[in-house]
DNA sequence: ACCCAGGCGGGCG
DNA sequence: CGCCCGCATGGG
C-alpha cells in the first residue's frame, strides 16, 4: 500500500533542524507560496519542490523549536529548509531593524515567528502574474489547476504518484489559451503564454543576479504582466532580495493610513518613506505590514 | 444587483 | 509623465 512506503519514505528520509523565532502558520498564510498546502491542525506544510514533494513539520514553540522535513532526496530537504524558510535570517536582528514604531511593533509581536520564503524564480513569477486583480483563494485554485494540468507527476520510488510538479516554461509554451482559460486566469492567460515564452527563448530567470535589485527589475518587467508590483513580488519572493518592498492596494492603503494621514500618495511616496524607515529591510517591514492589515481577510483558505 | 480581489497595459490629455 | 479605463472570474 502506498501509506506504508510513505511512512517508510518519511523514516528514512527525514531531516530534522532546530530553528528559533518560526512561525509555520504564519509563514503560510501570509500567502506568499502559492503553491503550499498547509494543515494547521497539525503545524505541517506540503508542496512541490523541483521533481520531489516536501512535507514540512513544525515542532516545539515559536521561540525554539524543530523542523523536520521529509522528502526523496535527504540532502535537497536539508538545503530546502534553509533555503525556503530563510533559516539563515536573524529574524531578533530583523526585527530590531523594522521596528520602527509602534504600528510595527504590534505587527511583529501578532506575527513573531513568521519568515519570508524564498521560492523559484519561474514558479513566483507566474504566480505573481495571476495574483494582480484577483484573490488569494482563487489564486491559489487557478496554482492549483495550472500544476494538475501542466505539471509532471511526482513518484516515490515505488512509482506511487504523490503529486503534481509546477509546470516549467517549456511545459506551457503548448499551453492553448482555451486551455488556460479553463484553469481560471482568465485575461491573464495572454501574459502567461507570454512569459512561458519568453522565460525560455530569451531570458534565463535563474541565471539573473539576485542582488542587483534595479537589473532584476528592468529584466523582469519586459515579461508582460509583469509591472511594478508583480516585478517586486518576484524579487522579493524569488529572489530574496530583502529591497523589494510591494505595494499592493493593502500595502498603499496601511501606509497612507499610518504615515500620511490618510491622504492618498504616488507609489513613488510610499516607496521613499519605506526606504527611510526600513532601507535595505524593507521586504520584511512589507510582509509584516501586509499580513497585519489582512487580519480578518477571510477570503483564503 | 453590486463590489472587490496582493495590477497591468494601453490610450489620452 | 500622470491619470483613467477595461479586464475574467468567483465569492461576499
Amino acid at each position: 500500500m502506498s501509506s506504508y512506503y510513505l511512512v517508510k519514505r518519511e523514516e528514512l528520509n527525514a531531516v530534522r533542524m532546530e530553528v528559533d523565532t518560526f512561525n509555520l502558520a504564519h509563514t503560510v498564510e501570509s500567502a506568499q507560496p502559492l503553491t503550499f498546502i498547509g494543515d494547521y491542525t497539525n503545524d505541517t506544510v506540503r508542496y512541490p519542490a523541483g521533481m520531489d514533494y516536501i512535507k514540512v513539520r513544525h515542532t516545539g514553540t515559536v521561540e525554539h523549536g524543530e523542523l523536520s522535513a521529509s522528502c526523496f532526496d535527504r540532502d535537497l530537504a536539508k538545503r530546502e529548509l534553509r533555503r525556503r524558510f530563510r533559516l539563515d535570517d536573524n529574524m531578533q536582528y530583523i526585527y530590531k531593524k523594522i521596528n520602527t514604531d509602534r504600528h510595527l511593533d504590534a505587527s511583529i509581536k501578532r506575527y513573531m515567528g513568521m519568515r519570508l520564503t524564498l521560492n523559484e524564480p519561474w514558479e513566483t513569477t507566474v504566480c505573481f502574474i495571476i495574483s494582480q486583480f484577483n484573490n488569494v483563494k482563487r489564486i491559489r485554485s487557478i496554482v492549483k489547476d495550472l500544476m494538475n494540468r501542466y505539471g509532471s507527476d511526482i513518484v516515490d520510488e515505488n512509482g506511487n504518484t504523490v503529486g503534481k510538479s509546477f509546470p516549467k516554461s517549456t511545459d506551457l509554451i503548448g499551453a492553448t489559451k482555451k486551455e488556460l482559460m479553463e484553469c481560471g486566469t482568465g485575461f491573464r492567460a495572454k501574459y502567461i503564454m507570454h512569459a512561458a515564452d519568453y522565460c525560455t527563448n530569451n531570458i534565463s530567470l535563474d541565471k539573473l543576479n539576485p542582488h542587483d535589485y534595479y537589473g532584476l527589475k528592468e529584466t523582469l518587467m519586459e515579461i508582460d504582466g509583469v509591472g511594478e508590483k508583480v516585478a517586486d513580488c518576484i524579487i522579493l519572493m524569488g529572489y530574496g532580495n530583502l529591497n523589494a518592498f510591494p505595494i499592493d492596494v493593502h500595502i498603499k492603503r496601511a501606509m497612507e493610513k499610518l504615515y500620511f494621514e490618510g491622504k492618498k500618495k504616488r507609489l513613488k511616496d510610499i516607496n521613499e518613506i519605506a526606504d527611510r524607515m526600513w532601507g535595505s529591510y524593507k521586504g520584511y517591514a512589507q510582509q509584516y505590514l501586509f499580513h497585519n492589515s489582512r487580519a480578518g481577510d477571510l477570503n483564503d483558505a
